[in-house]
DNA sequence: ATACTAAATACAATGATGTTGCAAAAATAA
DNA sequence: TTATTTTTGCAACATCATTGTATTTAGTAT
């Protein structure tokens, strides 16, 4: 595919395998991924150490950006194009108790919170847990 | 303190000092604690895995709930009454990247949330990260 | 108070998770 | 193609978390 490669250009990265196939697990699984999932689905092509290191690479660059649900930290695709400068993320993570998948829910916003005197906010990261649709039958 | 006993009683649990510790813990800290931190505090006294325990039985009971941040996981006091039976937290976690303590907006309560069809909610969970006003001159 | 029973703890062992340094290999530039 | 820089694999290490079991302790009955 000539669009991962220049999704890791455009971020001033260079084109691996393992890069490529790192990018291209995460556009194809839509969920958000941990370390764990991305070792089962390419431990075997590629040693932990490295795929820790292309997390790390992708998002300082802003290809990726971490989720945090209860079970601990995953990593999902930024939509809107982030940067190296700047990552912008306003919208709401949903985890299902079911199949245990966490999504973005890129349209849906984070709304104006009022906080007490003195907090100054700069990120906003909001978990919803329950059932998505998939499961909700 | 009686009060730890008490509230060891009210959820069935057998008093010992090492839940006691953590508790009071909890209790004179106030802010969010990771098992490093109550390790850091109560280390010397009890073996880490005890610690593990102590934490998992209290979050089952309904004693605390789980705090999450970029960091990792982290445990908080439940103001209102839970039980084994119901967990239930609208309020919101704030943490100060100066200071580095997550803390519980008890009284910041998280907003109504419209989700697209077929999304059954149940639990929220709201971070937000800043600068407390402690650190906020 | 003492003995009994169920629960909690300490300790050891194991597994999972994450990091660092360095030599070998691969990707870009010349 | 060769030179230069980046990336990868491997080994070692450090941290974090879990499980099993014998011992100890808390609550209860005697």
């Amino acid at each position: 595919m000539d669009q991962l490669r220049e999704t890791l250009k455009v971020h001033q990265l260079r084109t691996t395998t393992c890069r490529e196939d790192v990018l291209s697990t995460f556009i194809n699984k839509k969920n958000a991924l941990s370390h764990g999932d991305l070792e089962g689905a390419l431990g075997e092509n590629y040693d932990r150490v490295t795929i820790y290191r292309t997390l790390k690479t992708f998002l300082e660059k802003g290809i990726i950006h971490k989720v945090l649900d209860d079970e601990g930290l995953r990593y999902a695709l930024c939509s809107h194009s982030c940067s190296e400068e700047k990552h912008q993320h306003d919208h709401i993570h949903f985890k299902c108790n079911i199949c245990g998948k966490t999504n973005c829910l890129e349209n849906q916003l984070i709304p104006e919170i009022a906080l007490p005197q003195g907090y100054k906010p700069e990120n906003f990261n909001l978990l919803i847990q329950g059932t998505c649709p998939s499961c909700n039958n």
